[in-house]
DNA sequence: TAAACAACCTAACGTTCGTTAGCAAGGATT
DNA sequence: AATCCTTGCTAACGAACGTTAGGTTGTTTA
């Protein structure tokens, strides 16, 4: 029904689960049952409950940054650099927006030395964000007050959009970017007028932003 | 030592914990040790682990609901009003950063009806905001593209604050709320060259994103 | 001075947890 | 035809979980 392997099919039921309940809430058994299986059966194909998160965390570190490696090879002014790596930092975000949240959020149960190794991909990913807002700010093409609270509230804008980003929503993800670009570069909000186009996103993507919690998952791989 | 009930101790030694650990990954015994005590004791004070988060999160709520409602009633364009909103919002986070953690985070771990009370608070709040956007919108004070994304982005920005702010840091509040809320407004980067104050919290406020599972709690109330 | 209360203890309950051992059926490979 | 590999099962393990029962202490109230 789907050319996933068996253990990679775990995998994505569990980033499910685990993006709807939490890491620590939800139970070997609770996994088995999405799958339609018992809980003992997994260890055929998985060494433990952490290997999953294990390969979610650091699968989802490495598509981030790849893109942002590919977006910084953009031979281009501070401004448009930045733009990419927004942009490649939300076609990642949106093509597993599950698996970003458990990136997101469950990250801090990995044991050592997963959890080390993991931190220093995350804060060296922050860190090429705040390099290139340095660039741009020390070469004069724009300006930032502060570098830090800049690189923070980006990333911090760009991490949310899982909570409440759907798929199939209206949106495409460039729009999205797009969009968010111009809001973090120019402020949620601008003086004059500009283009008059109203609330694209009206009947799009969006769930209201609480219901995180929406577990419609049941028996996917029942058979 | 603390003029706070036992109860209250116990809470917020919780809300550390649950912070630093989430709420599922703590156990009663996870707490009472850290209250220097043995986990049936807890149970002179508190009705149910879930008590204590029910405790957080609405006490939270009503809080950020509290603020909301003073910072509305600025007889102000809606600029100012929004400026008062963010204000208000960081006033909260940054006084109680732990608790507004657990109140972002781990509200989910709630069981009916309360969960649905809480969503329910949740969406209301997020309303306001978004109601705010609309006033300037339509009345032409400013112009936003899209009200739905804005809000949500600016929550966003707000509620990761609590990922790295530190009280003993060098911004205040009020420092946090002014830049955020110029980002916010202008974007993070401006064209034109303003104050050329440089990087203001460069020593502040900040520990690296990752390190929000840092779990200093030790033995806190320990006689 | 007796009664009430707050704070904590030990012991233990039933349940759930992650995981292991050992086995069986079916398909693919040799 | 024999072998292996994949996929699943039942049964069970020891540990940890949230919580309750019942008792002891010292302090406050009547």
């Amino acid at each position: 029904m789907n050319n996933l392997s068996r253990k990679d099919q775990i995998e994505q039921t569990a980033t499910a689960l685990f993006k709807s309940r939490g890491y620590a809430a939800t139970s070997m058994r609770d996994l088995a049952t999405a799958m339609g299986l018992e809980a003992a059966s997994l260890y055929s194909h998985i060494k433990s409950k952490e290997e999953i998160l294990q390969r979610i965390c650091f699968r989802m570190a490495n598509e981030f940054f790849e893109g942002l490696d590919r977006a910084e090879k953009t031979i281009a002014n501070s401004t448009e650099k930045l733009r990419a790596a927004i942009k490649s930092h939300l076609t990642v975000l949106t093509k597993q927006p599950a698996a970003s949240a458990v990136f997101q959020n469950e990250w801090k149960h990995l044991s050592e030395p997963f959890l080390t190794d993991f931190q220093k991909l995350r804060y060296d990913y922050e860190n090429h964000f705040r390099q290139i807002i340095k660039e741009g700010n020390t070469s004069g093409e724009f300006t930032v007050r502060d570098e830090k609270m800049a690189t923070l509230m980006l990333l911090s804008s760009l991490n949310f959009v899982h909570t409440w980003y759907k798929p199939e929503g209206k949106l495409t993800p460039e729009q999205i970017s797009e969009t968010l670009s111009n809001m973090l570069l120019n402020g949620i909000v601008s003086g004059k007028k500009r283009d008059p186009t109203p609330n694209p996103s009206e009947e799009g993507n969006f769930e209201i932003t609480f219901s995180e919690t929406g577990d419609q998952l049941k028996q996917i791989h029942q058979n």
